[in-house]
DNA sequence: GTCTATACTTCGATAGAC
DNA sequence: GTCTATCGAAGTATAGAC
């Protein structure tokens, strides 16, 4: 599982069937669970047979980290057109807590937790993410009103990042104790972060 | 799956060997993730047959909850002696920092994403956790310098908690950009919330 | 009350046919 | 280059022996 040295042919990059299968892998993922993206349900779900999961990926591992490349590339493009557009700490906010993103990071750190190859991958991406909103919002807040020392860029994105995905998680539960505070209280801060 | 209106026999709650395997599960949980909570695995570690646990435990979910109240329980007591010994800021904090409970609360959060029973039981206790530290912390405040009004104790409560999660989440993945940062802040805030 | 024998399903993976 | 036939291991769960 962790060298993989079979010489088991594998299928084309740029095949459409495992395009197919990729795409099906990620519905699974985000409507069951990484526990449930085996063979046999990524095909169903692909309308095809349980073996080509397997020959266009060597292990399931595999078919996890093309899902999650995609979607990260994908993030990564959709941050530099929004900020492109609008550099503020709002569009920081909105891509901090946009769509299905959050129920995908939960069930790929769920998994990096105790899957080496995909912890790398994950770790790699986290930190060229949040290199690129440092830098946006380091450039953001260098437009505006100083804040105080001691509230560096770093504090400001960890606190937004932080916020966003813990509003995020309890919303996927059913609990909201506290959101509409804390959201009252960043519908303020987005727009006028030293508070003058 | 979601009814269980089997009418199998069930072992006595005050069993050795149903605290055993308990103990065994929540091992598997925190080293291998909840995918490899498995009765087989699960009775392996505790040197017991698979079959004892659908003996104890009428389905898996049934196991995975016993596991989740346990700890809820426990981290529910520790909070309620730590805050009543020292109320603090940093007692909220380190109780958000402690110990396994970020890796405990991942593996059940991605769980509950997708088990109807799980969810309602987490979202249950989260809530409850969260009235009882949105209290420490108001209390704590109130004998303070007083905070601008839009800084509730909810605001102040959901950042720390957001902060500490997303901290952890990325310490196990292995970044830690920003962390530092993050933390120097803290180490001044918790103990003067006003920064005067 | 406790545990075992057993049924049946689903799993990842490979070797080999087209 | 693409797909299928098939294997052995692991999964949940139940019925019945002690």
């Amino acid at each position: 599982m962790t060298t993989g040295s079979s010489n088991r042919r594998i299928g084309a990059e740029d095949s459409g069937t495992r395009a197919r299968l990729i795409e099906a892998a990620e519905q699974v993922l985000l409507e069951e669970g990484y526990a449930a993206v085996t063979s046999r349900r990524v095909a169903a779900r692909a309308g095809l047979k349980p073996q080509l999961v397997h020959y266009y990926f060597r292990t399931m591992d595999h078919l996890f980290l093309e899902v999650f490349r995609r979607r990260a590339e994908a993030g990564f493009a959709q941050f530099q057109r929004a900020i492109a557009d609008e550099p503020s700490l709002r569009t920081i906010w909105s891509s901090l807590t946009h769509g299905t993103g959050s129920a995908f990071n939960l069930e790929f750190a769920a998994l990096a937790n105790h899957r080496k190859a995909i912890r790398a991958e994950m770790a790699n991406y986290a930190e060229r993410f949040r290199t690129m909103q440092l830098e946006a919002v380091a450039s953001i807040l260098s437009g505006r009103e100083p804040l105080p020392d001691a509230i560096t860029p770093d504090v400001v994105l960890m606190a937004l990042a932080g916020v966003a995905q813990l509003i995020a998680l309890e919303r996927a539960l059913g609990v909201s104790g506290g959101h509409d505070e804390a959201l009252a209280f960043l519908e303020r801060y987005l727009d006028n972060p030293a508070g003058t």
